[in-house]
RNA sequence: GGGUGGUUAGCUCAGUGGUUUAGAGCGUUUGCCUUACAAGCAAAAUGUCACUAGUUCGAAUCUAGUACCACCCA
């Protein structure tokens, strides 16, 4: 049993992490099979966009759940934890467009061939750079069921999908007006899009009747939208404006000369500009409104790529902000301007692109969701929110104010919709040869011209794959209810951000709902978004993060890991480099616990002895933290959980334990116990920091021949020990007592603590005064009958001690000491003495406190007296 | 415009079913190379618990309003 510490380095060499985690692997330790045995448990990894590579926030989220994996694999369960990635259709095609540019290619000039090669080698890319990454940090995902959403099953499963819906009505295809980005040419859902305040002219412009003898004032930002001009709409409380909405006149739009009417609707805020505003139901959703209810005609003024089009005469293919400049500048000259305002409004802008939005009619697929209302209210009530009710009632109102969801996106890469056209002819099918027998059977066709056959173009919203995922993940849709997915479904827990709660969450629940009428997930968790200095959520869009590889390299997986568990996850918070720091000094800590540990298993000196004092507490309060961990842990609160283990081992085991454990190391069962209790200090450290503990525990397996040779598959001390809380009441008693005696400042060291003889029982019952002779420089206890000025008094837990006091060192410092805190005490006893003058106090507070608050004052009194008496003879 | 969350030490944040002087980590200051750890140990200082009102015997904690910050939705 000879070790040679020598073999262990200053701090655990982070660099074996990648062994360890092979090993893990080849062991196949995380990959979990159909076991009717065994309890399932089924998580599933929120598949990272493959935009780019990860950053700490997706870390976040990731490391919570390997927490639960790995903890739940250690109590017995079946956990079958399935990793993914997502194509994320837009928010890549942007990315490789931008990467594109920068690299100075003009994408006009690639072919439709040509860039989709580009896409597929930067998915092959990313995902393989986001799957090393993930296995990098440690994550005990089964690999063997990756799972990415455009590959085969995936993408059958999302057709399969659509079709379903499409046959039962739910999808439908229409013209209305939508979000246009005009850098990425496609429509984006109203989720994707960003508000942001700015500064922006309000033009008053004037409209002249047909008569040219009188005029409206309209005020709008957007003057160079008059092409699209159909109306012009007033408020109808406006008095102003009577003259007009009687006589039924007609209006000319400025340069443009069109004919247009005067409509009346409440639609129009009073508040706004001069109350009257122009209709250009094209290219606004509020316009847009006014256009269904008066049945007014609309003009299309944009092309797709955000220039005008031909409907804007000599304005054609000029970009927008250009004509805004210039058409300003035309009123003006012509006299139609009256005057410009600065007002603060709001931009829409693309999260994708970070360009502006333009509203624009366009024909789109769309899901009815009316249908899916019912089930999901019915089901979302079964499930568990965590933080508990901090989120509920934003579920519901958005569910009340659900719109039909626009699934499909002008793009290449994603789902293409699985529909046909022939001639006028539309037909669903999941290829052509499909489309082919259906047209013929549904329309009764002999022959076909095959090249009519025309494809519909759009891809789907990249949600659409996303909201089916935790059943395609077990193939539950191509085949439907197989073993896996009946033993597995539902997920157990799902963790996620906040901030994807309706593209995601959400509609995981109405999809599970409609069509299995089962939940998705038991619980959920959100946790608040990782932000940068300035407050700014980490995003990969915004890029302002740091290299994960960075990181790993320069402090190791475990570090990342503690650091994210240093933070509560409940909220929003900020992540920065002390963290990071202060983290890797608690993995130092743990190395060199282990470290002293097995130092001192060299000795050799055997002498028996029974239980000590020390061993007595520890047990006991290793094992009432345990269940409390236990307790934290089951109700998702991580952080909590890690401050407990964080102090379990720095305050607890090491600076007390272990600084005893190393002056008495002669004893074998000492010896024994103290590895016990550091193995079980591992075991609940490993979800969090699992590449050293596995470390630790191989090379004590190495020496001790453990029941379970890795931590990995070991198992969790959950079960209820029984602890006894006096013990541990007792013990810190006497830890509190100590600090008391190592703070005075004695002449000599060994020195005799009196004390009088009523109070002798109660120390026996209170304190361990056996740790007392050892911790503190007391060399004896003694019973003193008669105390005088001469001894200077101590009080713990209401027993009186008293040292010599000329044996003690006082200085100026000291006095000033016992005089504050005279004065703090002063102050509480006023409070007291106040609350029981208080004759309402005494008439309706509880017995109990009003007791109590007396007995406070009593003991406070006594303090201050003693305190006086102490200051008399420094 | 509507909604949600937040405001506690220099910084990052905990905190309680209302009643024994408001906590941690970092930072600061002081003292220590003590054979596991200076990435450590021991100690000290620091707060009108955003503001105003209400409920109450008693409010940092409950209620309302105000201000500021952040996020979500239109």
């Amino acid at each position: 049993m000879n070790i040679n510490i020598n073999k262990y380095k200053k701090n655990f060499n982070f660099k074996l992490n990648k062994k360890i985690y092979n090993f893990w692997i080849k062991k196949k330790f995380f990959n979990s099979f159909y076991n009717k045995k065994k309890k399932s448990f089924y998580l599933l990894l929120p598949p990272p966009n493959i935009t780019g590579d990860l950053h700490i926030g997706h870390i976040l989220n990731f490391t919570l759940l390997d927490i639960i994996a790995r903890r739940y694999r250690m109590m017995g369960y079946n956990v079958c934890w399935i990793p993914g990635t997502d194509h994320a259709s837009i928010a890549t095609e942007i990315k490789i467009l931008k990467y594109l540019n920068n690299k100075g290619i003009n994408i006009n000039n690639i072919n439709k061939k040509k860039f989709n090669k580009i896409l597929l080698n930067w998915s092959i890319k990313y995902n393989k750079i986001i799957i090393d990454q993930l296995k990098k940090i440690g994550f005990s995902c089964d690999w063997k069921r990756i799972q990415f959403t455009m590959n085969k099953n995936s993408y059958k499963s999302v057709i399969k999908i659509f079709i379903k819906l499409y046959k039962k009505g739910l999808i439908y295809k229409k013209k209305k007006i939508v979000n246009w980005d005009t850098y990425a040419k496609t429509t984006i859902s109203d989720e994707e899009i960003i508000y942001k305040k700015k500064k922006k002219n309000l033009y008053y412009i004037k409209y002249f009747t047909e008569d040219k003898k009188n005029y409206l004032v309209i005020a709008t930002t957007r003057p160079e939208t008059i092409f699209g001009d159909t109306a012009v709409c007033i408020n109808p409380y406006n008095k102003k404006y009577k003259y007009f909405i009687k006589n039924k006149k007609k209006l000319i739009v400025p340069i443009v000369n069109r004919i247009i009417p005067i409509i009346v609707d409440k639609l129009v805020k009073k508040k706004f500009g001069t109350c009257c505003i122009k209709v250009t139901p094209g290219h606004s959703k509020e316009d847009y409104k006014i256009y269904k209810k008066h049945k007014l005609k609309i003009i299309n003024i944009l092309n797709d790529d955000g220039t005008l089009n031909k409907n804007c005469t000599f304005f054609k293919g000029k970009n927008i902000i250009y004509v805004r400049k210039k058409i300003i500048k035309i009123l003006e000259k012509k006299g139609f301007l009256i005057k410009k305002k600065k007002i603060l409004s709001k931009i829409a802008l693309s999260d994708r692109s970070n360009t502006i939005i333009e509203n624009k009619l366009s024909n789109q697929w769309y899901l009815k969701i009316n249908k899916f209302i019912k089930p999901t209210l019915k089901n979302i009530k079964n499930i568990n929110f965590y933080p508990k009710n901090k989120y509920n009632n934003l579920f519901y109102k958005w569910i009340n104010n659900i719109k039909d969801w626009n699934i499909s996106r002008q793009l290449n890469w994603g789902h293409k919709i699985p529909v046909y056209y022939y001639k006028n002819k539309i037909i669903v099918a999941i290829n052509k040869k499909e489309a082919l027998k259906k047209i013929k059977k549904k329309y009764n066709l002999k022959k076909i011209d095959k090249k009519l056959i025309i494809k519909d173009n759009n891809v789907l919203d990249t949600w659409f794959s996303s909201w089916i995922l935790p059943v395609s993940a077990l193939n539950g849709i191509n085949k439907p209810n197989n073993k896996d997915f009946n033993y597995y479904y539902p997920i157990n827990i799902l963790i996620t951000g906040k901030d994807i709660l309706f593209f995601w969450v959400l509609r995981m629940i109405m999809f599970s709902s409609y069509f299995l009428d089962k939940i998705p997930f038991k619980n959920v968790y959100f946790t608040g978004i990782v932000r940068d200095k300035n407050k700014k959520k980490i995003s990969k869009s915004l890029g302002n993060y740091k290299n994960l590889y960075l990181l790993i390299n320069k402090y190791g997986s475990d570090v990342l890991r503690i650091s994210i568990l240093s933070i509560n996850h409940d909220n929003d918070f900020i992540f920065n480099n002390k963290i990071l720091l202060n983290s890797r000094n608690f993995i130092n800590k743990i190395w060199n616990t282990f470290k002293v540990i097995i130092k001192n298993y060299n000795i050799y000196n055997i002498k028996k002895k029974k239980k000590n004092l020390i061993i007595k507490w520890f047990e006991n309060f290793l094992f009432y933290k345990i269940n409390k961990l236990n307790n934290y842990l089951d109700n998702y609160k991580f952080y909590k959980s890690f401050i407990l283990i964080k102090n379990l081992l720095k305050k607890n085991f090491c600076s007390i334990y272990l600084e005893y454990f190393k002056k008495n190391n002669n004893n074998n069962y000492f010896k024994k116990k103290t590895l016990k209790y550091f193995l079980i200090i591992l075991k609940i450290l490993h979800p969090y920091a699992p590449f050293i503990t596995e470390y630790i525990y191989k090379e004590i397996n190495k020496k001790f021949f453990l029941k379970k040779k890795y931590i990995t598959i070991s198992s969790w001390p959950i079960k209820n020990k029984k602890y006894n809380i006096k013990i541990i009441n007792k013990f810190n008693n006497t830890l509190s007592f100590i600090k008391k005696i190592k703070k005075i400042n004695f002449k000599k060291k060994k020195n005799i603590l009196y004390i009088k003889k009523k109070y002798f029982k109660k120390i026996k019952k209170n304190i361990y005064y056996k740790l007392i002779y050892k911790f503190s420089l007391i060399k004896n206890i003694k019973i003193k009958k008669k105390i005088t000025n001469k001894y200077l008094l101590l009080y713990n837990n209401n027993i009186k001690y008293y040292f010599l006091k000329k044996k003690i060192n006082f200085n100026k410092k000291k006095k000033k000491k016992i005089k504050k805190k005279i004065l703090i005490y002063k102050k509480y006893l006023l409070k007291i003495k106040n609350n029981i003058k208080n004759k309402n106090f005494l008439l309706l507070a509880p017995k109990k406190i009003i007791k109590l608050e007396k007995k406070k004052k009593k003991d406070i009194e006594k303090i201050i007296l003693n305190l006086k008496k102490n200051l008399l003879f420094i």
